[in-house]
DNA sequence: TGAGTTTATGAAGAATTATTCAGTTTTGGA
DNA sequence: TCCAAAACTGAATAATTCTTCATAAACTCA
């Protein structure tokens, strides 16, 4: 299969003519097409060539192994993710506390939900594919915009730490990829919507007032 | 590669004498070792066999193919975890609901956590071996056992209703994978076994306010 | 138009892998 | 001790799959 470096995720070069960047395209609409027609383990090269209408060299002349052409796809859909998140952040900056947090998991669900498919489809590659070093880039840009966001909230005292906010985006995001890989039904959907909502919320307040107990009287 | 049915993930034949025994056991064992050491894509049955120092037909007198092999050690994973929560779930009957879920939740995570590489390692392989048919199930399991314990709570009016407790649920498990996959530090592991608590607690406090609320007046 | 560059082709090569089965070894009871 | 059942062996088979490369087509712009 493969022998050489298996770091090798840069594309291997740039379109330069149009006709070049549709194929690209092409090749990467194909790749998720396969993967979720056909699966993760008949994902194969020639396969995606072929439902991209090219040949499988055309497909090595951008792509220099399969793990880089898989990785392409999966960094466009989480980039998609953070924007979104990041976007709600800048959205809700000195707001309540409840808005923002509403906002921020209304746009987060809304991004994952858009491509349900593909969110799907991806997950089972992330781990072989250098997956884990994007997610954890994204999960880290999220964070960081999360907690700018709660400094400007006017209702509370002082921002909650990192951990409170490592944990809320843990939930938000793991609850809902668990809700998504459990068949999630439509009605299951707008509830998950709706309930994490809440869940985030209370979460949020429920940790600042325990901070406060902590910091008056520890043990009491 | 498998050119039969692929939904036989049924064992071959059960081990009559104890050397049997031992092989099937040493089969498993080399399952997690292999995936583990060697990461997922290059677990084949032959390396298993090596590992477990025994030869690829005796694998496969035992396991009709590869996915039964890694269906098996799935399902032996996720019974623990089921019955982690069963357990819990009994013992904390009749006690106020900040208890019970306290209780849930520390075994959960607890249980999850005592061989985090295998949770991690196994994951990657859900989609194609039948995972999702035994997640679902084991789901089932822990959100019966959930509903049966609250019902016995003396501290509230009215149980929880399904939604809430799926959405309980799916945090849980979601954001106890969601940090064990951006490889948690001990520290943060400790941290996520507390604030998964607060977390759960709150939510279900107000969760019931909340319906509380609608039920007198809806729009208000 | 035409030379030079970019892009596309797809059969062939090299490797790997799942699975079988005919034959050998081991076991446990009569 | 002896033998039938159980367990084990591992080379061979039959598919797949990734990737390359020599060749051909399409495009750009002077």
């Amino acid at each position: 299969m493969q022998a050489t470096a298996r770091h090798d995720f840069q594309p291997r070069k740039t379109p330069v003519q149009t006709r070049a960047a549709v194929t690209v395209g092409a090749i990467s609409e194909a790749t998720i097409q396969v993967l979720l027609s056909d699966g993760g383990h008949r994902l194969t090269t020639t396969r995606v060539a072929a439902r991209a209408g090219v040949s499988v060299g055309t497909l090595y002349q951008y792509y220099p192994n399969k793990q880089s052409l898989l990785f392409a796809v999966l960094a466009d859909h989480l980039e998609k993710i953070a924007v979104a998140v990041e976007t709600a952040c800048a959205q809700a900056r000195h707001k309540p506390l409840a808005d923002m947090v509403r906002v921020v998991v209304e746009a987060f669900v809304d991004a994952k939900m858009e491509r349900t498919d593909i969110s799907l489809a991806l997950y089972q590659f992330a781990a072989d594919v250098g997956g884990p070093a994007l997610v954890k880039r994204v999960g880290l840009r999220a964070r960081k915009a999360l907690e700018g966001m709660l400094q400007t909230a006017p209702d509370i005292e002082s921002p909650p730490d990192k951990f409170a906010i490592e944990i809320m985006f843990a939930a938000m995001a793991g609850a809902t990829r668990q809700v998504l890989e459990s068949g999630a039904s439509p009605v299951m959907i707008r509830n998950l919507r709706r309930h994490l909502v809440v869940l985030c919320q209370s979460y949020m307040t429920a940790q600042l007032a325990n901070r406060r107990v902590e910091a008056n009287g520890p043990a009491a």
